[in-house]
DNA sequence: TTGCAAACGGAGAGGGGTTCTCCGTTTTAT
DNA sequence: ATAAAACGGAGAACCCCTCTCCGTTTGCAA
């Protein structure tokens, strides 16, 4: 435990950068249920140092998912400036390739076991709240027909990026993504067919 | 180990069909990593028992993925036979309601780790043949752009079951299901949007 | 009714994993 | 040089898993 008062050694501020860091990578690839063993045997640390620089598990993830948070909040907030039509297909890429990209932020924003919900819950909500002005902007457009919903969106999203990782099976396809992706769009500008 | 050749005592073929039972409901729910212990917990059963009825877990997992493949299959035929763009409808909505309520099926399709992908290969080739023969004919009918693929069928229906068991976040919304698949029916009979 | 093979449940062996701590050693910075 | 701080590895204490052994109970046929 680090002492409040005097600085903090040079390799202790050396390796918390570097646990975030690897960390970082964990989750992207393993998810949220990564264990302490396996981020610092990447590290090349000890657990102890671990403990000596976060307070628990969560904390670290806790700060890796805060970052990425960060990173799609900024990527929506220029996505509801851009032209609507273009700023939904923005939006929904964006959403969609960090989730693939990134396992544990998939697991938060879908509430899969495992992940607390209520972890960054501010962020979250202020990613509805962008994801619903660039639905309206979309509707106004006309990029959005106005019988779809604008808090099917992140829904879509994981939709989409739930089958990304998975690409193994049948053909190893590139454009598997993208293709669903205009099918979704395309879906989102004709309007729901009855079901 | 029963003898092949002595008639199975009473109790034997009960608690044998009791397990089965029981395991197809607790794959549904949990999924393929369900273990032998909550099986027998749910039964009523010792572990031994288990093992005395079946070799190993992934005999009876096996056992259970082939019923539920089987009624797949016997949708899927149906969907084929019928109106063509009832029968793409019917398809998609078989195979997310079906993915939706069934964890283990849903694993064992999209290549979840812990599936191994060579389980009822045949079965799962199967799907793939009818949902062609279905993706076709829809094509045929207008109700499919000639731009989509049957091949992203299996990926959209996983797609969309895999949000289904999380509608618990924003609002325990019934119909999310209904709506995120009639907005890919409509992207599907569009053709994809350019991304 | 009785006898015995077969089925039974629970305990436990033996494996794996996890989070987090203790302690003797090494590094850093004065 | 020295002392405080950081270090790594071992291990405690817990959880869960698959599968087996063994003493007891049950079903069935003579």
């Amino acid at each position: 435990m680090p002492d409040a008062e005097t600085p903090a050694r040079a390799d202790a501020l050396r390796n918390r950068e570097l646990l975030i860091k690897v960390a970082r990578h964990a989750v992207a690839e393993l998810g949220l249920g990564v264990s302490v063993n396996e981020i610092v045997r990447r590290a090349g640390l000890g657990q102890a140092t671990f403990y000596r620089r976060f307070a628990s598990r969560e904390e670290l993830l806790s700060a890796v998912l805060g970052d990425v948070l960060d990173e799609v909040l900024d990527g929506l907030r220029q996505a509801a400036e851009a032209d609507p039509a273009q700023g939904l297909r923005d939006a929904l890429r964006l959403l969609v390739e960090h989730q693939a990209r990134h396992r544990g932020l998939f697991e938060l924003l879908n509430d899969h076991p495992g992940a607390a919900a209520e972890v960054h819950a501010d962020s979250q909500a202020r990613v509805r709240e962008q994801l619903r002005r660039i639905g309206e902007r979309a509707q106004e457009a006309g990029a959005m027909h106005p019988d779809a919903r604008w808090q099917d969106l992140p829904f879509l999203a994981g939709s989409l990026a739930a089958t990304s990782p998975s690409c193994l099976g049948i053909d190893a396809d590139d454009n598997l993504t993208d293709r669903l992706l205009g099918t979704v769009l395309a879906g989102l500008r004709t309007g729901t067919a009855r079901v």
